[in-house]
RNA sequence: GGAGGGAUGGCCGAGCGGUCGAAGGCGGCGGUCUUGAAAACCGUUAGCGGGGAAACUCGCUCCUGGGUUCGAAUCCCAGUCCCUCCGCCA
């Protein structure tokens, strides 16, 4: 949600500042302003109209312990009485349109951000990591796998259909590696405190990220009379966190990891990466949050990007960092880095992290404040988030990256103690062919 | 799944439908006393939104949302959450 007064006061720099966002924001800003004028009209007269109805209370409790008549009094009450009714049920009508538009409109890009319309106006700020030159012909994961046979899409379509993965043996336990791996960088090495959350979350705290109400397609609904749904990233529990509640200034910032499994519905992807791990309906991840004052949450992206490059970095893996330009920002963010590693089978590099500063966005609509030294006027945190990374997506640029002639894959040397010191995952003895 | 009990300020806890935003206690803050501290005593102490330079003032807020009423912390309905017992269960 966008600062009230921001729309009030500075409504064509808002305009002109959605209006480099991507796919737009869709409503209507003039509507929105004339509602929230409306709005204020009404409020004094409802509020006045308040203040004769108590007045009036108070007068006939009064007249009546003098044991008075209090006949005509009443009366009168019963007219504020109906008058307030009427500017009730006006404000109600103003105010859910208004909240409606106001949740509808996406976040303002930071000054920082390059104007753009698409991915390729996003700027590439660093890269590291040399690509691996093979002396054959590399394979893709969806090939490397299955032959390995750690990778089965075919069964896990009997189990769900398209789009899910089974890992196995050495697959099952290189994810669980790259969990446990990144838990462990960030809890001991970046101060994160560890977070295991419901992986389902209310149209409350999915409202309070941002991806309801307008990106419900996305997400999968707990069918029955459950207001539920999967979550499609572990954003969502650990910015809500600490909704409705207000910080000891004090403490921020602070910094939760947590790995929790993702559910997306990929709804309108069709035809997208159709083939193999990286666009799943169920993927795990890594992610990182952070709650922070509006002095330093700039300072905290920088750094929470830099934590999610630490793991590219151990892992061995090739990647780029890119800020995206305004044109392709999720809706909740001011300014993104994605993280992008090397796919030797797409020849590219593919979005393996996504680093958001949303500024007070989430905090205004979850109630997520803080006070100054404990103290003073409550004011709005600032909430950040990243991947620390993709699972999936580390496990494919492992499958990938390391690689060998023989369809063998080495084991990067953070993850051999994870895996019981194995090197090298390579064919299993076979073992029950369909 | 069945049967009960509960939700009030930072915390505990009282509250006949009528100056109740709410007794009392704890905690916090200020003070008296003291060389200093403790104890004791006195005073003070809810949040949010609007108006005002300020003193101050108006509205909302006793889990949430409806309802009854001139008037609701208090009565009615629905829901949420917590607790106890029974059943089931990793």
């Amino acid at each position: 949600m966008l600062d009230p007064v921001l729309l009030r006061t500075r409504l064509d720099e808002v305009r002109t500042r959605l209006g480099t966002r991507g796919n737009g924001f869709g409503g209507d800003l003039d509507r929105l302003v004339e509602l929230d004028v409306e709005r204020r009209a009404i409020l004094p007269v409802l509020e006045t109209a308040r203040h004769a109805r108590k007045d009036v209370g108070e007068r006939i409790a009064r007249a009546r312990r003098a044991g008075e008549s209090a006949d005509d009094l009443v009366k009168a009450g019963q007219e504020h009485a109906a008058a307030i009714k009427e500017q009730e049920t006006k404000l109600e009508s103003v105010e859910a349109e208004r909240s409606a538009w106001a949740l509808k409109l996406p976040n303002l890009p930071h000054e920082s951000v390059p104007v753009g319309s698409s991915e390729a106006d996003n700027v590439e700020v660093r890269a590291h990591g040399e690509r691996p030159g093979f002396e054959f012909e590399p394979r893709p994961h969806w090939e490397i796998g299955p032959a390995l046979g750690i990778l089965d899409f075919e069964r896990a379509a009997k189990l769900a259909g398209a789009r899910f993965a089974v890992l196995t043996g050495a697959g099952a336990r290189l994810a669980r590696a790259l969990i446990n791996f990144m838990l462990d960088l960030h809890t001991s090495e970046h101060g994160y405190t560890e977070v295991e959350p419901p992986f389902l979350a209310s149209s409350e705290a999915l409202t309070g990220t941002g991806n309801l109400p307008k990106f419900e397609a996305d997400l999968f609904k707990i069918a029955g009379q459950w207001d539920l749904y999967l979550i499609p990233t572990a954003e969502v529990p650990l910015c809500n966190l600490h909704r409705d509640e207000i910080l000891d200034g004090r403490t921020l910032p602070v910094w939760y990891v947590a790995y929790t499994p993702c559910f997306r519905s990929e709804a309108g992807s069709y035809g997208k990466d159709v083939r193999g791990l990286i666009r799943q309906h169920q993927f795990d991840k890594v992610e990182l949050v952070a709650y922070a004052t509006p002095e330093t949450s700039w300072d905290v992206h920088e750094a929470l990007t830099r934590h999610a490059e630490e793991v590219l970095k151990r892992l061995g893996l090739p990647y780029r960092t890119m800020l995206l330009c305004t044109g392709d920002m999720g809706f909740a963010a001011s300014k993104t880095y994605d993280l992008e590693v090397w796919l030797p089978s797409y020849g590219a590099y593919r979005e393996i992290s996504s680093c958001s500063n949303t500024e007070a966005f989430q905090a205004r609509r979850g109630g997520i404040r803080f006070r100054r030294d404990g103290r003073g006027k409550p004011e709005h945190a600032h909430t950040l988030n990243g991947s620390g990374v993709a699972v999936g997506r580390a496990l494919v640029a492992i499958l990938e990256n390391y690689q060998q002639r023989d369809g063998s894959v080495l084991i990067p040397d953070v993850l051999r103690p994870y895996m019981q010191g194995r090197e090298i995952i390579e064919p299993a003895a076979p073992q029950a062919k369909r």
